[in-house]
RNA sequence: GGAGGGGUGGCAGAGCGGUCAAAUGCAACGGACUGUAAAUCCGUCGACUUCGGUCUACGAAAGUUCAAAUCUUUCCCCCUCCA
């Protein structure tokens, strides 16, 4: 398995992207001829629109495709319009909740947003496209879904899937429409298949599942062989998977979170996480990782700063990434206020009561919460610690025209006088 | 349709008339140690507070009681078994 004759493949393989194919030599036959050829190869990832952007948790499998394209293939990144008024049963415990057609759009066009940032969507023949597979559920007749489709699968194998297996062990309940949830993403796969001559799909290991779903209707109804490919599911140090800051998702979108706090996200990884994170979320050549990831001790911090800049940098863009490096470096090492910090305009400095700035930035959810904090010397004013819970800021605060708060050592912002 | 079981804080899960803002674990947060790491240790973890307290909470509503998460009634939701 480590001898490929693809481009792609030996990418995923190296960067450890690699974690299960349906068939490995089929598929690499495949990709190669296409590498040949110079005749893209379509593959597709599939998404629920349950939230208007993607979050860290999604880039394992969206850089998957940017290295696809870049290896010349053509994307096709699904949202599961219909399937996502359904909710899949997936590692779940719990139904999904059903949206409305207001956010569906909305969240739709989030997604777009957040694929766009990892590809490059077009007309071009390895430009990525945008499908939706309400385009061919919303007109679907059930009695003849059931004839066509139902008949190609067995109730007995669909029992023995994972997804389905769990719920049942733990006996939790399952609808009959989750169930079907399968069906339908195994019928996307062979109506991309239809359409675009889509063969590849690549997704997380926890879809495992629903990709065999798709390949084995390819062939059983369409005798196409269809190929799944799945990442390993990457974790942080504690065994968690990737993506939570602070109790918050790390998002793709910027309106949903600043730029500064997904390069610090990064900038927080784990040592033993750093050569990991740089294949998966960079770009960067395997030379530059492999000479990265052997810096010990102190050193792997520049490794860690180069690995948030690089992925900050594919989703933000440059300048963005720049910019959260700098107001980084100004802040940690130089004990400065780094410019790009969250900021809030306040119409008056002068009185306004401390732990009711440390509010305002979001940083406590209480003023309850900013007293503990108080006691606990944590919180901070231009870098010295409150003692003084009912503290009121005045002119004397006052740096460079702004007022540096920061909750523990690494939450910083700045109140400024609304001029 | 019948018979049972259950709905408690971000999650899991105790409590089953007062001592309950509710054990314990996980998660989270602050501090110490470090390297903006990990591990460890200490502390915090409903809201408001003039730090005396006050208010809101244990699916929803009504009731019994000096007193209810705990008892009663109705309603809503979930699960299991039988049909």
């Amino acid at each position: 398995m480590s001898n490929f004759k693809s481009l792609f493949l030996n990418i995923m393989l190296e960067r450890g992207f690699y974690n299960q194919c349906t068939n490995d030599e089929g598929f690499d036959a495949y990709l190669y001829e296409c590498e040949k050829s110079g005749k893209p190869a379509v593959g597709y990832l599939g998404s629920d629109p349950t939230g208007d952007s993607l979050h860290v948790g999604h880039i394992v499998p969206l850089m998957m495709m940017r290295w696809f394209q870049k290896c010349g293939h053509k994307p096709l990144t699904l949202v599961g319009g219909a399937t996502a008024r359904i909710g899949d049963p997936s590692g779940k415990d719990k139904l999904r909740p059903f949206l409305d057609e207001e956010t569906l759009q909305h969240n739709i066009k989030g997604l777009k947003k957040s694929f766009s940032k990892f590809l490059k969507f077009g007309d071009g023949a390895s430009d990525a496209q945008m499908v939706d597979n309400w385009d061919w559920f919303k007109d679907i007749n059930y009695l003849s879904f059931l004839r066509d489709i139902g008949t190609y699968y067995s109730v007995n194998r669909m029992l023995t899937m994972d997804s389905v297996k769990t719920r049942l062990e733990r006996e939790q309940p399952m609808s009959f429409l989750e169930f079907n949830y399968m069906l339908l993403q195994g019928y996307d796969f062979c109506q991309l298949y239809n359409t675009y001559g889509c063969r590849a799909q690549i997704a997380g290991s926890d879809q495992w599942g629903n990709i065999t779903s798709g390949t084995e209707l390819g062939r059983r109804k369409y005798d196409v062989e269809l190929f799944g490919f799945t990442s390993p599911i990457i974790t942080d140090s504690n065994g968690k998977k990737m993506g939570k800051s602070e109790g918050n998702a790390v998002w793709i979108n910027e309106e949903k979170l600043s730029s500064y706090d997904y390069y610090q996200y990064f900038r927080n990884i784990g040592d033993a996480e750093v050569g990991k994170c740089l294949r998966i979320y960079t770009d960067l050549p395997m030379d530059e990782v492999r000479r990265l990831e052997a810096l010990k001790d102190k050193e792997i911090n520049e490794a860690k700063k180069i690995l948030a800049f690089e992925a900050t940098k594919i989703c933000r863009g440059e300048a963005e990434a720049l910019a959260a490096q700098n107001t980084a470096v100004q802040t940690f090492e130089q004990g400065e206020a780094g410019g790009n910090l969250p900021t809030i305009d306040v119409p008056s400095i002068e009185g306004l009561p401390v732990i009711d700035a440390f509010l305002q930035l979001g940083f406590v959810a209480s003023k309850g919460e900013a007293r503990r904090l108080i006691k606990q010397a944590g919180l901070k004013l231009n870098d010295a610690p409150i003692v003084d819970e009912n503290y009121k800021l005045s002119a004397a605060d006052i740096v460079n025209g702004q007022v540096k708060l920061s909750q523990g050592k690494k939450k910083h912002g700045l109140i400024k006088q609304a001029s």
